[in-house]
RNA sequence: CGGGGCGUAGCUCAGCCUGGUAGAGCGCUUGCUUUGGGAGCAAGAAGUCGUGAGUUCGAAUCUCGCCGCCCCGACCA
């Protein structure tokens, strides 16, 4: 066995998706179920979920937000009420036909069920809320003093997807969807922009992802939106990752489902609507983002588990000892706070060697890892491994010493994280002004087995729709957001067309 | 829906071309040894070989149908 081989095979660099379904499946997060792209989230990765949920439920709460729940199943008639939004969904949903089952016996002894109680109208599996929450909107807005409406869900949606992946794609998926009623279209967009940010901020100071925060283009649009906006990722093969949508839908959904109000002026008017949501997608871009050769690397704000503690026992006669001291300074540990919360200390006490568990909880990507045996008892000591450093790196430290800076050290490791993203993200964001250029830099160097290659490219962009549609077909790169920050506008021409264009927009790859 | 691949022990897979009724590694259980470390030795448990039919004295192996999954596209969070 050589001493610098790692623990997920392949590595990144050798086949990324390949890498990615190992690091998940090495990190016990989730695996594939019996049902076709449906997932069984297992404890490790449901724990990064419960975690984004309590931290994001405060975010909504804070801006005013209150959460509910509707129906898992939307009346068919529901999704026909909005023609753009009815044909965006139209190939990914799951319909329910029928209510009962017919047990009947087969000549062989088994038992088959017959489905049978054909509904008069089908409910579709929910791909989203908008038509359903936006009935009950109608019936619970009036007047303008009902307004602002400002509801959440956490719940599963269905997409039909030809192609899933673990997280980031699949059939049946975990996410919270904010539906907002407004008195005005400039009240609708700043809560669109509001969240936008919130989604943008919890991506940086939670997740330790920076984002680019920028519209969609009608393209890519969320079927049935005026206006979409998005927080696009960069993951390590250098393909953007959409990590958060926030759409304003105008007076569209409104109108399509009777969201009417008596206004100031007591003239009958339609509402303003807006939409947002994170999903399970989040997890997948984490590992993408964070994890390397050896597994999964947990930013400690979200991490399941902060802290491992591994008695070393070598002997049986002090094997007693040693747990119960891991044990006291896992209670001490868990006294004290990080990002408002308790810290969340483990004592992994099973009998197994030494090594194993070590190998495990780096895999799991826990961020800190502390072993403590006997010798440490007498010297008063403990040895640290950080998950973001190589992973043979210990050091040897005074428990009180431990104790003080502990904290500060879950906080060095968001840091790293933060700033290996950033850093990521920034030797790979490159302003071009031509099409070789654009060409080149999508371009891998070895057709046959691409390498990672590309990443964010600032264009110039002046083009129509159908010529964002060339480029996605010739070059499978599209325009990813046109992002709002100062640094992106500036006068130029466009890269495709020659006209004169007056903001870059990011170009890449995506999942 | 197109193109490729695959369904054999919990997991990863070999065996199939050249039919004779089941194997490896990992994991699991037990014992011994080892122990600041993903260890070693030994024993053991575990599979109607996706499913249905056909060919055959005999099918995991050959033929056909069906079902399912994975990968690459188109679609999407």
């Amino acid at each position: 066995m050589s001493q610098d081989k790692s623990a997920i095979s392949p590595r990144r660099e050798e086949d990324f998706p390949e890498w990615y379904q190992q690091v998940v499946r090495a990190a016990d997060m989730a695996e594939n179920s019996e049902v076709r792209g449906c997932m069984v989230i297992k404890p490790w990765g449901y724990g990064l979920w419960e975690n984004i949920q309590k931290q994001l439920d405060v975010k909504f709460k804070e801006t005013g937000h209150v959460n509910a729940y509707f129906p898992l199943l939307i009346p068919l008639s529901y999704l026909e009420k909005e023609a753009e939004h009815a044909e965006g969904f139209a190939t990914e949903c799951a319909v329910v036909t029928h209510h009962r089952l017919e047990a009947q016996k087969q000549p062989d002894g088994t038992t088959k069920m017959i489905p049978t109680g054909e509904l008069a109208e089908p409910f579709v599996i929910r791909p989203t809320s908008e038509t359903i929450i936006g009935a009950a909107f109608a019936r619970w807005v009036e007047s303008y003093r009902d307004l602002p409406l400002l509801i959440n869900q956490w719940a599963n949606v269905m997409r039909w997807e030809m192609r899933p992946r673990l997280f980031l794609r699949t059939a049946e998926f975990l996410w919270q969807e904010g539906h907002t009623a407004h008195e005005t279209a400039e009240e609708a967009m700043s809560e669109t922009k509001l969240m936008h940010k919130v989604y943008a901020d919890f991506l940086r100071d939670h997740l330790a992802i920076p984002v680019i925060p920028g519209e969609k283009t009608e393209n890519e649009r969320f079927p049935g939106a005026v206006s979409t906006f998005t927080v696009e990722a960069m993951v390590q093969d250098r393909k953007a990752i959409q990590a958060g949508t926030s759409h304003f839908l105008g007076q569209n959904f409104a109108k399509a489902s009777g969201i009417q109000f008596l206004g100031r002026d007591n003239q009958r008017q339609h509402a303003w609507t807006t939409s947002w949501g994170v999903s399970t997608r989040l997890i997948g871009t984490m590992i993408m983002a964070h994890a390397d050769d050896d597994g999964m690397i947990m930013p400690p704000r979200m991490a399941p588990t902060q802290i491992v503690i591994l008695p070393v026992t070598p002997k049986p006669d002090t094997r007693q000892e040693v747990i119960d001291a891991c044990e006291a300074l896992a209670t001490t540990l868990r006294t004290q706070t990080y990002a408002g919360e308790p810290l969340r200390v483990h004592v992994d006490k099973r009998d197994l060697q030494g090594g194993t568990k070590n190998w495990e909880w780096i895999k799991k990507g826990v961020p800190l890892r502390v072993e403590m045996g006997p010798r440490d008892i007498t010297s008063r000591s403990v040895a640290v491994s950080r998950r973001d450093a190589g992973v043979k790196g210990k050091e040897i430290v005074g428990k009180e010493d431990f104790l003080r800076n502990v904290t500060e050290l879950l906080h060095e490791v968001q840091s790293t994280l933060l700033a290996r993203a950033t850093a990521l993200r920034d030797e790979h964001t490159k302003k071009l002004e031509t099409m070789e250029e654009f060409v080149a830099f999508f371009t891998p160097k070895n057709a046959d087995k691409p390498e990672a290659h590309g990443g964010f490219a600032l264009m110039h962009w002046a083009g129509s729709n159908d010529d964002e549609d060339q480029i996605a077909k010739d070059y499978k790169v599209t325009i990813r957001c046109i992002p709002l920050g100062d640094e992106y506008a500036e006068e130029g021409t466009c890269f495709m067309t020659g006209k004169p264009s007056a903001r870059r927009v990011v170009f890449a790859k995506s999942y």
